[in-house]
DNA sequence: CTGAGACTGTCAACGGTTTGACAGTTGGCA
DNA sequence: TGCCAACTGTCAAACCGTTGACAGTCTCAG
């Protein structure tokens, strides 16, 4: 079990600054939370802290607005890491997480996960340098929503995501478990606009998708033609 | 000289966690940078990393697209650190920093600031926590322009901007120097689409404008319409 | 293998935003 | 003081995405 948590540990790249010996402090204390499809496990507004690595399965990281409407911010995979109120405790909890699919997240009191950061400062570069990068995907994708059209949007997304999904930016295909819906939730658009682009872009051979998945073939051909196309 | 650096890092919220022997001890090695208004500080792609701090003036961060349309991110007032690669050492910058009125910046080289950091490590945690407010900023940025309609996003936007102005939280008025252009820049909109929706919010009272400035009377009342709207 | 539920494709009508254009206003600078 | 450049208000037409509705397709559980 311990061993397991470990594994999971050590695949989750806000930790790999670490060295082994602090995961194996910590892994006692981490809990191991199986979950299935659609499981709500954070709401906004909790106030526990912890940090949350994505052992399998998928989370889907959003909020609600009143009426009801879900939006997805992103989608996690396993050895992603989340749990935003890991560096500020004591904050309510500012999103939501709801299992995508079947899965299992490993979960470090955040107490414990700051006391280990202490006891090894040497980790603290690594950790400042991943929050960082994902301030500046947060941004990028604030300055897409300004600046490009909906087709510019929406494929930029979805580079946006196949790099979350394959990090080491692989070259290869890469495909999501996502509906026509999910999509529309995370760009705020509706399934039948969604619809009209991902057409356009199916007909340029830059994505394909089957009933309820979508695969990017070429990530970086999909890059080209978007830097390619001003908007 | 060095007495005034030595107050501009003090009034900075992501230095507030060092000792202010630390802050004596970068003092020296940091530059004052005067600027003027319009003028380029900072281009995207540069690779020289530092942690720059707003001493006077405001400045406007953002980029640039293919067509040389503007967008602009946020605007910065005296206190507001920023340098997106400090924490990232070796990465290109990944936005832009314009003057927005005359002003100075105080820079301190990315090289001297970590190793500060790593010198005082109890300032970590506070260091971590700043950034990780940014990201959840940037985060609520995104699930606005995702959720929202045009004067919810604008609505919003604009309470972003009176928080990061005084982040005390004060209940007073805030002013901005802007256009109806900046804005409709920073929201992805159009001026008239702008001035629609400026001209219904300042018919609530919860707005007023004059040439080039706009300013919210009550940044609270202005929250709590926005809350009691859903859109 | 079969049915029910989930997902998808498509269409017309509607509505809100942008486009483009122009005149009026403001404020700073010579 | 007067001028010019920057900023603002406003309008109609075009455009694009949404709304709402319905039938068709796919998948998986039983």
């Amino acid at each position: 079990m311990v061993d397991h948590v470990l594994e999971v540990l050590k695949s989750c790249s806000l930790l790999s600054g670490l060295p082994e010996a602090a995961l194996r402090e910590v892994a006692p204390l981490a809990r191991v939370r199986p979950f299935h499809a659609n499981e709500v496990l954070y709401q906004r507004g909790e106030v526990q802290s912890a940090l949350s690595v994505v052992g399998a399965g998928n989370v889907r990281i959003g909020s609600t607005n009143a009426e009801g409407r879900e939006i997805m911010l992103t989608l996690f995979e396993p050895g992603a890491w989340f749990g935003d109120t890991v560096f500020s405790p004591g904050m309510p909890r500012v999103f939501g997480a709801t299992a995508h699919t079947d899965g299992e997240l490993v979960e470090v009191p955040g107490q414990d996960y700051r006391a280990l950061l202490a006891r090894y400062p040497e980790a603290y570069p690594r950790t400042l340098d991943m929050l960082s990068r994902r301030l500046w995907s947060a941004i990028s994708i604030i300055e897409d929503n300004a600046l490009r059209d909906m087709p510019g949007r929406v494929g930029r997304r979805l580079l946006f995501l196949a790099h979350m999904h394959d990090p080491q930016r692989g070259p290869g295909p890469v495909t999501f478990k996502l509906t026509r819906e999910h999509i529309a939730n995370m760009m705020g658009m509706t399934r039948q606009g969604v619809h009209g682009v991902l057409k356009a872009l199916e007909q340029r051979g830059l994505i394909r998708f089957s009933y309820g998945r979508i695969t990017v073939p070429d990530p970086d051909a999909l890059k080209a033609y978007l830097d390619e196309r001003t908007g």
